[in-house]
DNA sequence: CTGAAAGCGCTTACAG
DNA sequence: CTGAAAGCGCTTACAG
């Protein structure tokens, strides 16, 4: 015995359109109306309509929606990182924080995604495959070819922090370059003679600026840049990259440390082979995030504003899907010294 | 001059499945089955088929996919914390990293979003309107309804941790009963007499088990258990009440907090009295963060299996979705502690 | 202000 | 193994 095609439509257990236009009395362009809110329906109808959703529980099918106004109303957030620092870091969660807060009230929802061992072609189809209205890349390694790669399909993407390599995508960065020269100054007027940095990873556009700001801090002085040790951002690899600074330079006073993080580290290393802080070794850090703080003595840092980021890239992203015009293709935001008490 | 209406499916710029089966010379259908892997295809049909795809560089458009078969292959991670704290705290960062794990291979994604300043109609609509799968829903306070609603609306919703009130929806959590027995039995054991804690939130279960679980640690050695402050998960929260508990109990010679991040406050608020670590207080923390270790003293701490939370979240939701039967209503993830050097 | 109809790009019985 | 056709639940000109 076969049901009859008509059946299915009352089958269903979530209401449709077509459901409510036949509750409300009216046509399915009439509900339509009523729910984006268009102009050019009567308070009968609008009404009618109201309580037959309300009624009805009615939610509007999205994929039934996107499929024809090709707008998903949500955007993708990629993390190409490797993944396991990302989380916990504390310089992502205010980004995140601040992404969200540019969200608010734009009925924009975040796909959070990460790139991780992925080859690249899985998520890039995924992200063009109407899945999201545009995508914020963050966290990139090397030049790594991905949000070129977007951009090239046609979807619009933002990247945070400056993209290496010849990549022609928008960006959001902070002023790394002006936070290491704002550090190595402080040390130097601190009356510091042998000044080194942890710098971050060789491979990543904040890795390098902060460090080409140090050595330009040194080099007005006329102090030497030769003491360089690089590090990832964790704790343990600022400890041993303290390490090897001490073997190859013992006469160190005082070390820029690209992340807070790495300078926790640093102090760890520090205080265990019994040199004082400032004292002996002054550390300056980078983030002013939650380890500054929390670690005694309180660290001297470099403040980049986290929230700041993360608005401003959802904002410059937001902008572009509306069309405007005249975006500026980079925005820098400015960073500042914080003055504690490790230096 | 009006466009004749066959000229609209040649204007499009992303090409369709009825292109790629037009330059295969085949049907829709064909090209359908080739896509989805179905069984029943020859290979001459199939090559046809991939190679059309490769050329015209085809991308199945997912929501008209998910319109016919209701399913989007996305879930959603709903954080009901206020927000800021959420990221950046290393419980969830690990959790989060968990999540991915579970996933991993499973060709879907993760919707993040907060529930925040929502006042959860938006939010439930959002998940109600087929944009997802299923919900993971994290981190709630007091008896959220959410979690209750969105499974009776349907929605296959698995929770993390307890979800306090009468809500009846499956949930995976640690053990944070025994967690908080074992940090009191530890300091009893190391012959402190007046044990306090700083409890979590007392709107959160989290806060609720580990309270109980120190509280039965001390009855059952005949310990008072009157010394307790709460504190939220922050560092300054921690200094704050760490600060409150000397001034009432000035006798206090051992601390249970209820968090790392807690007990990083405490410890500075003990440093900043001159009362010594573990010699005047010993302290035990919660969570095996990475705070545990970047603090001096290294701190002893009950830890949970963050990692292990995220990945069993994660396979509780996809098992349900995959229509496994028998499954736990509940999953409790083992606690263990780690002594080093606070306590 | 309102409705009938076409169409968005897929999947899925159904018939061959 | 293959294709023609119906249908998923919406929006959007178009005509009135």
């Amino acid at each position: 015995m076969t049901e009859p095609v008509d059946a299915t439509i009352e089958d269903r257990g979530t209401p449709t359109l077509e459901a409510v236009a036949r509750a409300a009395g009216v046509s399915r362009s009439t509900v339509s109306r009523v729910i984006n809110e268009l102009p050019g329906v009567s308070g009968r109808a609008r009404e009618a309509v109201n309580r037959a959703i309300e009624t009805l529980r009615y939610v509007p099918n999205e994929a039934a929606r996107s499929l024809v106004t090709r707008r998903t109303n949500s955007i993708a957030l990629v993390v190409s990182e490797p993944g396991d620092r990302v989380f916990g870091d504390p310089f992502f969660a205010g980004v995140l924080r601040g992404i969200h807060a540019g969200l608010s009230g734009n009925r924009q929802l975040v796909l959070m995604m990460l790139a991780e061992d992925d080859d690249g072609a899985q998520l890039e189809s995924y992200l063009c495959s109407g899945h999201v209205d545009g995508a914020l890349v963050v966290s990139m390694h090397g030049s790594d070819p991905l949000p070129q790669r977007l951009a090239a399909a046609g979807l619009p993407v933002v990247a945070g922090g400056r993209p290496l390599g010849d990549a022609n995508v928008p960006y959001v960065d902070s002023d790394n370059f002006t936070g290491g020269l704002l550090a190595a100054r402080h040390l130097v007027s601190a009356g510091r003679g042998r000044i080194a940095t942890i710098a971050g990873p060789e491979d990543m556009a904040v890795g390098i600026d902060r460090l080409v700001g140090w050595r330009r801090g040194l080099s007005e002085a006329g102090l030497p840049t030769d003491a360089i040790v690089h590090s990832d951002f964790s704790v343990d690899g600022g400890a041993a990259a303290m390490a090897e600074l001490l073997e190859r330079y013992p006469d160190v006073d005082g070390v820029f440390a690209a992340a807070d993080i790495i300078a926790v580290g640093a102090m760890r290393e520090l205080a265990q082979r019994g040199r004082r802080i400032p004292a002996d070794v002054a550390v300056v850090g980078f983030d002013d995030s939650v380890f500054a703080t929390s670690v005694t003595p309180r660290l001297t840092t470099v403040r980049q504003p986290v929230e700041e980021f993360g608005r401003t890239l959802t904002w410059r992203l937001l902008a572009q899907l509306a069309g405007e015009e005249h975006l500026p293709p980079s925005i820098l935001l400015p960073t500042e010294l914080i003055v504690r008490d490790s230096a």
